[in-house]
DNA sequence: CAATTCATCTCGTCG
DNA sequence: CGACGAGGTGAATTG
């Protein structure tokens, strides 16, 4: 049985002030701090970026992320790594206060100005969060699927090494045929395209000169399907394919 | 001067029934609906996953995204994107009243489960948002750039096409130096890897092939700047390259 | 729908 | 800190 420890603070229709006074404390208490109002927004950093006023969900992340959304999309409209200081304060503006939110980080140096000029709610809420998420179903799983069962790839293949390190990066997957040839195995959980040939044709070409020699290296792509052109590609490039998936469990 | 007209409506420390109810409300008004509390969240799909108990911030979107947010990370832990159904349900287990978030959707199906045994807060939000974000530094205002000064390129440099079709897909841009060779430009916005080579070799060979000439095809890489490993591969592959970024603006 | 590619991609891992 | 590649990548655009 656990503990509930969780805690909430909120304040509905707040004035500027007492809106400041919420998010300063909930940052202070690094607390997750949300804020639902109306708001532009700008940034400036790896891009520049400028968002008239409208009525957004704002919130700030004790890790210092932000985000902000709108009512549509999975991905934040605005939004700021974590890593940033999140600052609040109050300004004087058009004879009105403004509420200013700033997160500031460096390396990229970049900032995220959001100035609300109305706020329906602040929140800040605490709790505890000690699991981490169990994911099955990635490029990890599949590789251990032929590591498991080799003959899934091609009967008489044997895997010698995962991660091996050529002077193009690391291949998935890196071992035998039956006849004794080197073999290089690309690895994706879905279905891949151009990108993922060039990928594999880099790792074959790398291993060839590493191998000085004349003998053959195999490039074999492993994913559940391919697309068209993709396949044409393996095809130009001498490259082979297999279909496999991760496994559903 | 705009009417302001967003709407909220919240519930602090509500029952199991209540927030059922309060949920309920603002999926029925199309409002965007926020939920704390202590939840486990089950995923299906794609992939699956499973998460277990923990204080987490989930959003429900009108538009069917849904995103399950924990104190820490830019990104949801788990999610689904727009277009699926929102389901709430009061569920009875091991003696207690259970919160039941279901969001679903097809192509592909997947689903998630998102049960709270405790909630600390719902609030469901409407608003009005018109404005369109308005962002700069992207790829097109570097393709902007060298459009209306070429010689940013090179000397003589001159522009024919955007966007021109390949069998191996479209080139940024495609043009003439000042001695008459065809030149094929790929341009990525920020400092780039082997990838965006490969992406540049295979437009360069499709096009070699497109005008089934000897005529030996230029292909010329814009960008900030190029890691080590890209800058041997581009060597490699006879490419060249011109340090450029976007525009500031 | 599928295919392709960009992204302020983010995130993890490794040197 | 940079480099490299995976991701349930998402999002836009185009057949």
């Amino acid at each position: 049985m656990t503990t509930e420890n969780a805690t909430l603070s909120t304040v509905n229709h707040p004035s500027v002030e007492a809106a400041h006074d919420a998010i300063s404390d909930g940052l202070e208490r690094d607390a997750l701090v949300t804020v639902f109002g109306r708001c532009t927004v700008d940034y400036e950093g790896r891009a520049a970026s400028r968002l008239e006023a409208g009525d957004r969900h704002v919130m700030l992340k004790p890790d210092g992320a932000t985000l902000v959304h709108t009512d549509e999309g999975q991905q934040p409209v605005n939004w700021q790594p974590p890593g940033c200081d999140h600052d609040v304060r109050r300004v004087r503006a058009d004879g009105a206060d403004v509420l200013v939110l700033e997160s500031l980080r460096s390396t990229p140096e970049e900032r995220l100005l959001v100035r609300f000029t109305d706020v329906l709610q602040v929140s800040a809420f605490s709790g505890t969060d000690e699991s981490d998420l169990s994911l099955s179903g990635t490029e990890a799983d599949l590789r251990t699927r032929i590591l498991d069962e080799p003959d899934l790839l091609e009967p008489g293949f044997s895997p010698l090494a995962t991660e091996r390190d050529t002077p193009a990066g690391a291949v998935d997957v890196y071992g035998e045929d039956a006849a004794g040839r080197t073999v290089v195995v690309e690895l994706k959980r879905r279905r891949v395209g151009p990108d993922a040939v060039s990928q594999l044709r880099r790792y074959v070409d790398a291993v060839e000169r590493d191998l000085h020699a004349d003998a053959a290296v195999r490039g074999v792509l492993v994913a559940p399907s391919v697309t068209d052109r993709a396949d044409r590609l393996l095809a130009e490039h001498g490259l082979e394919f297999v279909s496999l998936e991760p496994d559903p469990g």
